[in-house]
DNA sequence: TAAATAGTGTCTGTAAGACATTATTCG
DNA sequence: CGAATAATGTCTTACAGACACTATTTA
């Protein structure tokens, strides 16, 4: 009975996301085949419903990644689902279930495949299909949940200093913020903390027993637990 | 060569709230088929993806409950793709898109089909499929956008007074709140505001000139413009 | 000690929340 | 006028933001 319906197309699209310089960039890569072959294009593949490992579409994604640009994100999560049969006109109807990714482009210069290059999102070419739309949704997704998350701590190296983190979401912004402000919003008291243990009450950051020294005091590294959400916004 | 991989079942559901004496209920109907026979589940339905008028699945969305329910929601969103081989066992790997829809509850009586009928949120018996997951992300999304936006007006009936919103609010939280305290939140003067004006400088509410009286002083009657966001969270 | 950045303390203005008061209808 | 609810005003407190000050390293 639902066999009746001819299906559409399913596919996978990662905005896969990172910081270099402290600008935000995507990974896109230039088509190899038709249709929109030579125009750039996001990470993507159809769905393996035959292959056991892929429970789901959020492991296709992760499957993408592996093969495309070869890592394991430290962040994502589905971004929308984009649909219609203007999306692709040789392949009529299409869906595509869009992820955004985020990766410190500490680990992407390790990889380094060549295949990929990152773009500036604030100075895109013309991408091909409905890449342009997904990467705006998930600029867009990613500025809206730093204001009331700790989701930018995705875009550093597992520890971090905390200016290092104000700049990230001074970056993401585009504005500045006093420095007192920045650490009393997250209710950080850091010279009364052990190592290991969590920074506020919130569990939002977690000490370590390191420091990032240059030519002046160091500073403290911390980690991120997980995904934690502020009361209030920021901006 | 896309066409090499075999193809997921795709449908489209959709999470029905609204509110019944205060509470928030979804539309449920009884399966009629295998699997899953006799058991609640959404209202949902394949792609028809040679249909010219479906451009995309959003349209999907709206057929469903044209065909199903028997009228057009005030408020639609997509709310998640979900996906695996375990969702239904007999269909092996599916894709599902998920929907929230909003509607008072006074047009749901009006088309009254008898088919689908409503479920306390807070209460539900089991439903089919995964069905309960996404009842229960529908209704967290609900109650995380309402605390930063105008979402819930769209429960209510297209006018509405300060007091009926205040409400629906304090539903949807399980808190009460001061009314001083809720009405300086959405920046609110209604005394000086002319009919047809918005009331606050965001737009965010629009005075009409009717007043919905009692035994006791009428209350102003307003409308929503658009899905404002809050600057700040409400609770 | 000078330079440089890390980290904290203090003051002020704004706005949220509690509570009291006024306004407008009906009977 | 009393009852009932609408709408607003006032006071207190909490916190964001600005700014200045102290702390700790290297040279």
């Amino acid at each position: 009975m639902s066999d009746a319906y001819p299906k559409p197309d399913v596919s996978v699209d990662v905005v896969l996301l990172t910081l270099v310089e402290g600008k935000l960039h995507v990974a896109l890569h230039v088509r190899t085949k038709r249709p929109d072959k030579g125009t750039l294009a996001l990470p993507g593949g159809q769905v393996h419903v035959d292959d056991d490992d892929e429970v789901d579409l959020e492991a296709t994604a992760y499957r993408v990644l592996r093969e495309k640009v070869g890592l394991v994100p430290r962040y994502l999560e589905q971004l929308r689902t984009f649909s219609g049969r203007e999306r692709d006109p040789t392949r009529g109807f299409t869906v595509s279930i869009s992820h955004v990714a985020l990766i410190p482009y500490e680990e992407l210069k390790a990889v380094g495949d060549g295949v990929f290059h990152f773009y500036s999102v604030d100075d895109l070419p013309r991408l091909a299909f409905d890449h342009a739309a997904q990467v705006s949704e998930a600029v867009q997704r990613l500025r809206n949940k730093a204001s009331y998350s700790t989701l930018p701590c995705w875009l550093l190296p597992e520890a971090f200093t905390l200016t290092q983190l104000q700049v990230v979401y001074e970056q993401i912004f585009g504005e500045t913020v006093k420095r007192g402000t920045f650490r009393s919003r997250l209710g950080i008291k850091v010279q009364d903390v052990r190592p290991g243990e969590a920074v506020d009450e919130a569990e939002i950051l977690v000490a370590t027993d390191q420091f990032q020294g240059g030519k002046q005091r160091p500073a403290r590294l911390f980690k991120v637990n997980r995904l934690s959400l502020f009361r209030r916004a920021f901006w």
